[in-house]
DNA sequence: ACTCATTGATCGAAAAAAACGATTATATGG
DNA sequence: CCATATAATCGTTTTTTTCGATCAATGAGT
């Protein structure tokens, strides 16, 4: 019978890619971590990690083992923390991945909310793309996240938590901007100015843009939404940020006007995500009631 | 750390509320049994199991903690078969669940094609509900299952293989079923025979009915779609019965007659499923191509 | 060519874990 | 009060795991 052991030394060997190395990670030796995947390669009648003297290197096969092994063991991480969980829940460190394009606008509202209703929780917040946040939450290294939809978020576990229209920002005496609710005309896709590749922001601005726009203004890319509404204010163009962003007060400068979009109005829905086997469903939907009850702005 | 043996422990005593019971189908004495569990106990820091003398029942978080279990050990086997698999694609046992308004016209074209092209495969099919074959593929009792959509699968891995419209079937000369292609009226809704409650056939005719029929027609209901037809013959009224059903030869009968529904045919869709973790992955991929080249009738 | 450092495999001994069998304690039903 | 059934417990045996030391192979530097 494969031992949680074994693929522990199996998903670690796959890390490093280094006996000795992989070794010292899992606090054993290198003859036992070595003894331990040879009874695994026993057991399972299959090669899963080739070396010769010199190099190491997964298998195909190893490399699927790995995969598999790394879910097993999070759902086992995540079954033993059920247990600690069980008896005081919203307490102890909760790791919770946010995007750039939500952090700046939700977490300072959300964070002395919950400091001051939950004082055993503590909060490690991690800011990251969301493709990132992904794939660090179903290797078990983040607990939550909270993202904007659309994206594919795969078998984890999605709850919407509420919608976020896009509002379009520009220099003031824009004549464009100039009705209550925006119209997105080809004329202001020409002068869209979109956040770098990887922001879920800038396809959620694309698609409302109609695909009428494919690249940004002038060529040139903004690194985050601070840059954006300053590279707006300089004029290089228009821009569409998320409505939290504008009732935090990012648009606020006397050079700027800010206006909703005419409906249906473009939006993203902001979410909260985990794994399906985390031990914290409970806080999950805690979090997820609170944030809902205490929207930003 | 907790082991998977451990684990396996839970979650035989949690199937049969006996811990001598549990060691038997453990192949362990029941020494040996209690003190895996207690070791669990310790080192989760929790209580799982309720026992007196003469009771053994799971506490609220010991059921919790045993459903998780029994996910990581499927999980764990799945990987165990996957190194075997991919020795020998399309070979051993694949356990195969069907429901019944699949498996008279589905398997016989298939399992004869199957045998000739794949012989060192062996089929174990079990035909029962939907709701039964999902659990059993969830627990890990069934590899991957034939049903029919929609259905809430929820995050098994799905693979549509065809539509299979429905159809009327009627006593020759009926006035309503002279079209080539047929409107569902209320006239015949109200003489609709259903399938009993737990067939997804079922749902699926009431769906094809506009929800004008909730009731199954002289409170009379099928066990299965060979009564609801002989129950058609017999003067109790109408049935929509599946494509694959007719073209098989269900209605062959010269007192009955079948005909395609008007468009858009209401049809419901056949789909192979499997766990995510499944080990058979390129298995389920094989097995639906094959269906696919060769569909019933 | 010759060292030297690095790496993974292997072996025997020691330590730890798991399993067993027997026994005990405590209920329940007759 | 006795027979039965059940889970906990204890001491012993068996199995598994780990360690430390050593070996064999390889590549780098001299």
């Amino acid at each position: 019978m494969v031992t949680l052991r074994q693929l522990h030394y199996l998903v670690t060997l796959a890390d490093r890619l280094n006996f000795t190395r992989a070794a010292e990670a899992c606090f054993v030796t290198q003859s036992t971590l070595s003894a331990g995947l040879k009874e695994l390669e026993d057991t399972l009648g299959a090669r899963l990690v080739e070396r010769d003297r010199q190099n190491v290197l997964m298998t195909p096969l190893g490399s699927d083992i790995a995969r598999r092994a790394r879910l097993i063991l999070a759902a086992a991480d995540d079954l033993m923390e059920v247990a600690a969980e069980a008896q005081a829940p919203m307490s102890g460190i909760l790791r919770l991945g946010v995007i750039p394009t939500i952090a700046p606008f939700l977490l300072p509202v959300m964070l002395s909310s919950l400091r001051k209703t939950y004082p055993a929780l503590r909060l490690a917040i991690r800011e990251d793309l969301t493709i990132n946040l992904l794939a660090r939450l179903e290797a078990g290294q983040l607990d939550m996240a909270l993202i904007a939809l659309p994206f594919d978020t795969g078998t984890l576990l999605v709850r919407h938590l509420f919608e976020d229209t896009l509002w379009i920002v520009g220099r003031k005496g824009e004549a464009d901007l100039r009705a209550k609710q925006v119209d997105i005309t080809p004329a202001l896709t020409d002068r869209m100015l979109l956040l770098e590749e990887g922001h879920c922001l800038r396809e959620h601005a694309l698609y409302a843009c109609g695909m009428g726009a494919s690249k940004s203004a002038q060529g040139v890319e903004a690194t985050s939404l601070l840059t954006l509404v300053q590279m707006v204010e300089s004029g290089f163009g228009v821009g569409l940020v998320p409505q939290m962003a504008v009732k935090s007060g990012l648009t606020k400068s006397p050079a700027l006007v800010a206006r909703p979009l005419a409906k249906p109005s473009p939006a993203r829905t902001i979410a909260l995500i985990a794994r399906r086997s985390t031990s914290r469903l409970t806080d999950f939907a805690t979090l997820a009631t609170l944030i809902q009850a205490a929207p930003p702005g």
